[in-house]
DNA sequence: ACAATTCAACCACAGTTGTAGTAGCCTCAA
DNA sequence: TTGAGGCTACTACAACTGTGGTTGAATTGT
């Protein structure tokens, strides 16, 4: 199974990480270009941040073409997101729902939002339950938390 | 209006913030105790910490018992966790949806949730249209002091 | 085959974070 | 008044972060 220990990316590491996982499999200088150019770092200060994302597992070379190396994300961006989402959650107390509160309150999310993220909630809810048990999901499910 | 710079808390300062928040005014000795003991740091590193903080201006000393500082929250906690928030979304794209999304995917946030939250949401834009904006509601107040 | 390009590998370095020790000033109880 | 113990103010310091320079090897166009 997909046992990984919780590698803890920092904000840089999260802007190349997001350009990798945008780009699939590239080299240093493809994902350089890939940052936005506003904040876009010196070619040497991506390799570096790529060099420290294999360090820490995050990345690995797949192959080489001329000389420069390609790379591809080993963490996927659903579980970087997973982790930050947890990290969040535990500042906002464990509870998910100040955070949607929070999200409300300040105008970022709608009544709207909500509701559209309602009816297509549920439409997947019905097609999970209709289907059964597929074979190829992998998600970690760590439900079963308070219930209603 | 309230116009505060952007101070970036550390998880360490996010944790005594946490503190500060729950008591509302507090000695350093009381911030430091009011942390989980499991992952207690020293009373010095709490110090350093509030230091730190005082120094970004998140909290700042309002009197003196015995001789002891007493500490309160500059920055309120709902612009703290606003502050996180849009970073966050920044790394999930700017949308709020895809960090719902997340939240619901990883069993986190079910449609029980959701619909709560769109019912609670439904009464307070209620109040809201009803009331006017403007408003300045301040968060619970709790000075409980209890020096020895 | 060579010069011009590109990369890869290292190295450097200051600022931030997490963590805590020490010295000495203050207060309060006796 | 005096001593004990709590607090403050400093200091230390290693690991982590953001940023990028330097050098020399590999690749390529001509």
């Amino acid at each position: 199974m997909t046992k990984e220990k919780p590698v803890r990316l920092t904000r840089l590491e999260l802007e190349v990480m997001g350009a990798v996982w945008a780009l699939g499999s590239a080299s240093v200088r493809e994902i350089q270009e890939q940052l936005p150019e506003r904040k876009r770092p010196a070619y040497t200060t991506v390799q570096t941040i790529i060099y420290r994302l294999e360090e820490k597992g995050a990345v690995r070379r797949v192959k080489k073409i001329g000389n420069a190396h390609i790379f591809e994300a080993v963490v996927t961006r659903k579980a970087a997101h997973g982790r930050l989402l947890d990290e969040l959650l535990h500042v906002f107390g464990g509870s998910p729902r100040s955070l949607m509160a929070q999200l409300v309150e300040t105008g970022q999310l709608t009544l709207q939002d909500i509701r559209e993220l309602e009816s297509t909630l549920g439409e997947l809810e019905l097609n999970k339950s209709a289907k059964g048990s597929g074979g190829g999901e992998k998600q970690s499910r760590r439900a079963g938390r308070k219930a209603k």
